[in-house]
DNA sequence: CAAATAGTGTCTTTTAGACAGTATATA
DNA sequence: TATATACTGTCTAAAAGACACTATTTG
């Protein structure tokens, strides 16, 4: 049993006895364009993996790691700190790579993130900006790293938190109808709701969304009454949740 | 735009170019004994948080994540690699804690797993394990570093996967009864459930259980029919899920 | 006007949960 | 024998999903 003081003990201790690991931070940041869900990729300029798309990431610096996903996000936006459309996103931790071997230059460990924006501008050219785009999931194969591992974790993460979260509010402007709110499941889930029954689930669930009295401008393009606006209400957890159909197939 | 090999590029690459952050993995492990949820704990030997009680934990090695999980419970609990007990224990990645500060000595990622044991034997003495105990949940606080936020998180993971895998089959040995899984889930949910009904949900959930055509030696303690033997059915998900009760007062 | 959509009504099926009842063990 | 338990039956309420219908807006 030791009988240093902590004070002694910390002057002693040496970071240098432990093996050096890179920790870096991956995004996988969502967002629905015309329809379609798409996320944020960039092109690799350097080695490994040169040419290559990849999620957006970097080097944890001397910051929590929520604070280092939020900066890699502006950074590859073009989004300053402070900006609203920044704000708004949501991110929460997806989960942590670290395979020996996944990075061919040293160990490195990743802390993924999972963002979640409503259509977001293109990424401004300039700065570390210039080579980001956002690309059609469907289109977002053949990543640099583990980053297909790494997407399709967050993409069944979207999936499965449209279920039982408000997250779909996330990816809709503040004000938004029943029917943006179904093409968000639509886009994510990859199938199309029933419009009458989704609308009257939708209203059902306590605090899902509420009411603003407002109505929008024009109804749909080929048709239809003006629908009403809503805003996220303050629930947490949707209860009762909206499950995906079809679950059968994905239980064994 | 880079015109360097790949070859050329990693010989010049040093990694003492970035921060140094050392990686760890501490393991959340649960059981339940006696009816009640305990979690594997150690006593902390040296400083920091010298005395303190913490999750058992260390540094990651050569290997993968998932490994140095399963490493440091094995030396925690006694348990050998390739032992059956060990084997049988459900591991998952929980989520990684990783803000400047967490830990005095320098900056610390801690990546933290989740384990799910049946009944376990008490820590074997002599190695690293002579520190390590099970301690039941609602007697364990105040421990070391954000460890209390680990295992609150844990925790909480713990009973919503209840709520939609079958992960309470992880808890009870190979051949359990429909009292002993309902045990599990009063365990960590805290709440008794109804007997009959939670019976007939158990067997109606496809894949769930399967019986074994055998029965229990013996009743109950204080009498009761011998009740039928069930094993682990191959479901990876509940459907329809068993839900917690009181879900209302989570939901804000 | 034709077509599309918002929003509501209604019916059926599934599921959750409350409660009761019977048979079978135990001390 | 008294009591606890396994397991099943039945009823009600909540919820999911299919389908139909009206009113309203667009080109």
């Amino acid at each position: 049993m030791t009988r240093k003081t902590e004070r002694e003990f910390l002057a002693e201790y040496d970071p240098a006895d432990y093996p050096a690991i890179a920790v870096t931070v991956d995004v996988v940041a969502l967002t629905i364009r015309e329809g379609a869900l798409h996320v944020l990729l960039v092109d690799r300029a350097g080695h490994p993996y040169l040419g290559r798309r990849a999620l957006p990431g970097g080097f944890v610096q001397d910051e929590t790691l929520d604070a280092a996903a939020r900066r890699e996000l502006a950074e590859e936006t073009g989004l300053r700190a402070g900006e609203r459309a920044l704000d708004r996103v949501h991110l929460e931790q997806l989960r942590t790579y670290g395979d020996p071997g996944r990075d061919p230059r040293m160990r490195v460990v990743s802390v993924a993130y999972l963002a979640f924006a409503p259509s977001l501008p293109d990424p401004r050219a300039g700065g570390d900006a210039a080579a980001a785009h956002w690309v059609p999931v469907a289109a977002a194969g053949a990543l640099a790293f583990d980053h297909d591992t790494v997407l399709a974790d967050g993409l069944e993460r979207a999936r499965s938190k449209l279920e039982y979260t408000p997250l779909a509010t996330a990816f809709v402007q503040d004000e938004f109808t029943i029917a943006e709110l179904r093409a968000v499941y639509a886009a994510v889930w990859g199938e199309d709701l029933h419009a009458g029954n989704f609308h009257r689930k939708v209203l059902s669930v306590p605090g899902f969304v509420e009411g603003t009295g407002r109505t929008a401008e024009r109804g749909a393009e080929r048709g239809g009454p003006r629908p009403k606006l809503y805003r996220a209400g303050d629930a947490t957890l949707l209860h009762p949740a909206l499950l995906r159909p079809a679950t059968e197939e994905r239980v064994r």
